[in-house]
DNA sequence: TTACGAACCGGACCGAGGTCCGCTTAAATT
DNA sequence: AATTTAAGCGGACCTCGGTCCGGTTCGTAA
């Protein structure tokens, strides 16, 4: 029953030696062959083939194909993750609610618009497009923010909606099928944001 | 030259007899196939082969899986369409843009409760997912709502919003695997709708 | 009736994602 | 150093969506 040391440095730990160096070759392969030929043309093949590894290697590392395109975006993930969960306001904690909010996803759709190939490469199958980790956490963020901003709401619906809204397939969509600039998108979120956490019912 | 006769029903005309012929029996056999083990588990080769027929052939007819899928739920599809479009009101002509809208949303959210399996199995590649016909009907009716709701508004942008609250995939997740009522979802909608409506700045 | 050409057909073929299983090797134990 | 064992490895293999092209058939017009 050997036990593992923890990974060297930043993600899950108990790998065996060689299985973390392949799978950094795997990952500097993949990023390095997106960067000449586009995600969408990335094939699992030619990332074993580039990190002179087995295709069986790939798969077991990640899963499959989605797994790796997440892991290639996890940096930029995990760094969105803490600025707006301790980061500075009015992204992270200190700014209202709806303030917040609107911070969220203003960065989240500059942030897609830019890894908007891997982004959308990387969309999970129908079944796990819901329950990805990466996905969970900005839902739940905004499910918090809602709860504070409108109570009365039924504020995981609402999330939803207004994740929706931030995904990359729209995102691309707009911008690169239709032609709108980000800037459109920016204030049809901050819009959007204001219309449904109008609590008030007045007049 | 040869002038071909309009097709015998329902759909686009111009089909030479023989691949009429055979475009009914590969919509049957894939509808039956569909029926006993379900639309993910349908395979192209299946169909082709319970309609005794070429797989170049399903290709050539459908482009692709998609295509056939979506043909299958054409029927039900066009009957929508026209309920919203020229049916009674509430759905349809003769009611407010926001009554309206609501029943567009309740009604499509109970045709997706039933067609899941289908509406899933048929989602397009995220390439088309919002240019195919259908989606593009859709669209743009609620954008026609809501231009007569909220003039001031960017409607294009709030259709999309309200569009992903109906997309089938968000519904198959809170029902099938959040495990939310339908109801639940339709109430949602119902919220969802007066709150993007609202659009008195009073007080 | 015959001849013609466009539309159609079928199934061999390809590419890519994903699985499987016998072999190898890192690491803990003695 | 020798032993043990679970984790890792690789590449043959499978499935399935999608393409291609030589042969066939339908519909038309002479």
């Amino acid at each position: 029953m050997p036990l593992l040391a923890f990974g060297s440095a930043d993600d899950e730990p108990c790998l065996r030696a060689d299985a973390a160096r392949n799978r950094a070759r795997l990952l500097e392969a993949a990023a390095c062959l997106v960067r000449e030929q586009g995600a969408a043309n990335l094939t699992m093949e030619a990332v074993a083939a580039a990190a002179s590894v087995g295709k069986g290697t790939v798969f077991r590392r990640f899963g499959d194909r989605t797994g790796l395109l997440t892991a290639l975006l996890d940096h930029s993930e995990k760094k969105f993750q803490a600025a707006f969960m301790s980061g500075p306001p009015p992204l992270g904690p200190g700014a209202g609610p709806v303030e917040r909010l609107g911070a969220f996803g203003v960065a989240l759709l500059r942030r897609t618009g830019d890894e908007l190939e891997l982004q959308l490469a990387a969309e999970p199958h129908p079944e796990r497009r819901f329950s990805a980790a990466p996905r969970r956490v900005l839902h739940g963020h905004v499910v918090l923010l809602l709860r504070q901003a409108v109570p009365a709401a039924d504020c995981e619906l609402l999330a939803q909606t207004l994740m929706g809204y931030l995904s990359p397939v729209l995102v691309h969509h707009l911008t690169r099928q239709c032609g709108m600039p980000l800037e459109r998108l920016e204030a049809g979120w901050l819009d959007l944001v204001a219309r449904v956490t109008r609590t008030d019912f007045c007049c």
